[in-house]
RNA sequence: GGUGCGGUAGUUCAGUUGGUUUAGAAUGACGGCCUGUCACGCCGUAGGUCACGGGUUCGAGCCCCGUCCGCACCGCCA
């Protein structure tokens, strides 16, 4: 037996007891005659000490024993004479009579403390130590913990846990596919899934009517703080329900996890209309931790012989609460701000509300003091605030105020990461006009079904018709979205048809869930939350990989084995695939 | 595809306008002293291809160009 007890248990009721412990040492503490060594497992640390009367066979290995070797000590549990308050076993010390050394180990390139000394490319490329830090074990552990609560509220629910294949075909609408290539089929691949959704689709129509998986998906896009290549997802169907049925399962599912977890009661979530959220905040996962909502001034401020105004199709702003201090620098820096290429405003036109109730602006020998007055009136702006003005074509303007309102928050500080403000956003757009390839394209996806009402709109005007889509959004992040289903085959060959495909094409690459719906298909809903995104957020971080225990860098490289990588030619000739690399 | 920031000791960083001859600090490592530490303390030692390649200059860690690598963001991500 290699151990008794692990690193996090013993307490004074153990006092006298003889226990068997391993782990790896934290750090070693010499005081000449004495030494302490804080050692370390997954569940805690506990420390052992040796002095004069420890035996001549183990204080003679003390020499050797480096940080994070695995040694196996026999001792007895003694009470410390100084206490240590700030751990649980802090109380206790391991009087050690035996020492063995399990493994050595190489100084370790960073230190393993809860805060490292290493930076983010070394921790990566060393990720198994990294994983001994507590923090990041933590992370996973979290994780582990919200997954099996997860699991057991559906299954609670009546939910069936079925696996779908990671091998299927590809298919073209969404993300760029990560393919394999097979070779049994020379020339033909497999695409990994962008997510399950076709399957479980298959799954309503067989009859499983509540099904759910914790799904690795894959898309082969660029990545982000919040966007890793393969990514994991809580992903759910159900048959014989409205949405209204769906919002209300999930989010008890969502009041669960934080009741459990955090020991917080949400409130309902509200729920807002995608159109209104752009309106009010510019996004479509605005974070209402704050307000700071945007106010439309189009008509106020037109014709007042302001050009710009004037030319512009839609003026809006938001009100910076205190901000009215803000010196000619600082709005230069934020003109700046709004004028890079990445946000593409050609300006920004502010107005002061001074402290002694004077105003301020920027263009203010176009508007009377009367004019600024009730300007200020319209955001509900007191003495000392800042408001802050862009136009220009209205659904670009408003992503740059809602990118501008995030930036004054960030920089005001008024996104506590402890507090959790969720809401879901409704009545999604069911089309996108993709301006690249001159075509509609779905928003959420070509399976989901628009609202009843707007069915007509479908031959006269796409862009207007709404889709039986949601979004859970929880602190300005989308950490989850779903639809009703469309399960009639004439209804989903004419979405195909406004979605740019031929008969042929939509026969050739969805023929097959086509058919399906011939054979009795219910209605169905589904959604499905980003598991990774929800963990980081329980766990209060802002990138995802410190809750994935092997994630990928920036450019989708693995840093500890450097996948991807080339492979030989012999498995290239089994492939029959020729690499073909562009010259230079 | 694009923008920004960064790369100096094992590690995290400092390094002024291009010029004090030997590139510093902290931490880690190693050695010594130390019987109640828990970020132990004290003394000492070693440790550098200033990411790589080119250029400007009497002189480059510092300026310029290119490459590589990391991070954040835009495009992209139904």
């Amino acid at each position: 037996m290699y151990r008794t007890h692990t690193c996090g248990e013993l307490r004074l009721d153990k006092k006298g007891s003889t226990v068997t412990l391993a782990g790896w040492i934290q750090r070693k503490r010499e005081l000449g005659g004495m030494t302490f060594i804080d050692l370390r497992d997954r569940y805690g640390i506990t420390q052992l000490v040796f002095n004069e009367k420890t035996p001549e066979s183990v204080s003679q290995n003390l020499k050797t024993l480096g940080r994070e070797f695995v040694i196996q000590v026999i001792g007895t549990v003694d009470e410390r004479s100084s206490k240590n308050k700030n751990i649980p076993t802090g109380e206790i010390e391991i009087n050690v009579k035996k020492l063995k050394i399990l493994n050595s180990s190489l100084t370790p390139p960073f230190t393993i403390e809860e805060n490292s000394d290493g930076g983010d490319d070394l921790r990566m490329k060393y990720r198994y130590l990294d994983l001994r830090r507590t923090p990041v074990k933590n992370n996973l552990l979290l994780r582990s913990k919200m997954s099996h609560l997860i699991r057991n509220y559906l299954i609670e629910q009546n939910f069936a846990e079925i696996e779908t294949p990671d091998l299927m075909k590809s298919t073209p609408e969404g993300a760029r596919d990560f393919v394999v290539p097979s070779r049994l089929n020379p020339g033909q691949f497999y695409a990994l899934p962008q997510s399950p959704q076709i399957f479980k689709q298959l799954l309503m129509i067989a009859g499983f009517d509540r099904y759910f998986q914790i799904a690795r998906c894959f898309r082969d896009e660029d990545l982000r703080a919040d966007r890793q290549p393969e990514f994991t997802q809580i992903d759910c169907e159900m048959s014989f329900v409205e949405q209204e049925d769906i919002l209300e399962l999930f989010e008890g599912l969502i009041k669960h996890l934080f009741k459990d977890i955090k020991n917080l009661s949400l409130n309902d979530f509200p729920r807002l209309p995608y159109y209104d959220a752009m309106d009010l905040y510019g996004s479509d996962k605005p974070d209402i931790r704050f307000g700071m909502k945007i106010h439309e001034m189009t008509k106020f401020l037109k014709g007042k012989n302001f050009k710009i105004f004037d030319e512009s199709e839609y003026i809006g702003g938001i009100c910076a609460e205190g901000c009215g201090n803000y010196s000619r620098k600082q709005l230069n820096q934020l003109t700046d701000y709004v004028k890079r290429p990445q946000i593409g405003a050609k300006g920004l036109v502010y107005l002061k509300y001074n402290a002694d109730g004077t105003f301020k602006s920027s263009v203010d020998k176009f508007y009377t003091t009367e004019d600024l007055k009730k300007w200020a009136e319209i955001f509900g702006a007191k003495a000392g605030d800042l408001i802050l003005v862009l136009c220009g074509k209205k659904s670009k303007t408003q992503i740059q105020l809602g990118t501008l309102r995030l930036e004054i928050a960030s920089k005001m500080k008024l996104t506590d990461n402890n507090i959790y403000k969720p809401l879901w956003v409704i009545d999604f757009p069911q089309f996108e006009w993709d301006q690249e390839n001159n075509r509609w394209h779905a928003m959420h996806h070509p399976f989901t079904a628009p609202k009843d009402e707007d069915l007509p709109l479908l031959d006269t005007d796409p862009g207007k018709v709404r889709a039986n889509a949601y979004d859970l959004v929880i602190n300005g992040v989308e950490v989850g979205g779903g639809s009703l289903r469309i399960f009639h085959q004439d209804l989903q060959a004419k979405m195909f048809k406004v979605l740019g495909f031929t008969k042929e094409s939509a026969e050739e690459q969805f023929g097959f869930l086509m058919n399906a719906f011939k054979y009795g298909a219910p209605p169905h809903a589904g959604i499905a939350f980003g598991l990774d995104r929800l963990v980081s957020m329980f766990a209060g971080l802002d990138s995802i990989r410190d809750v994935i225990a092997f994630p990928k860098n920036n450019a989708g490289r693995d840093m500890m084995n450097d996948a991807p990588s080339s492979i030989s030619d012999i498995q290239l000739e089994e492939l029959n695939i020729k690499v073909n690399l562009p010259k230079d």
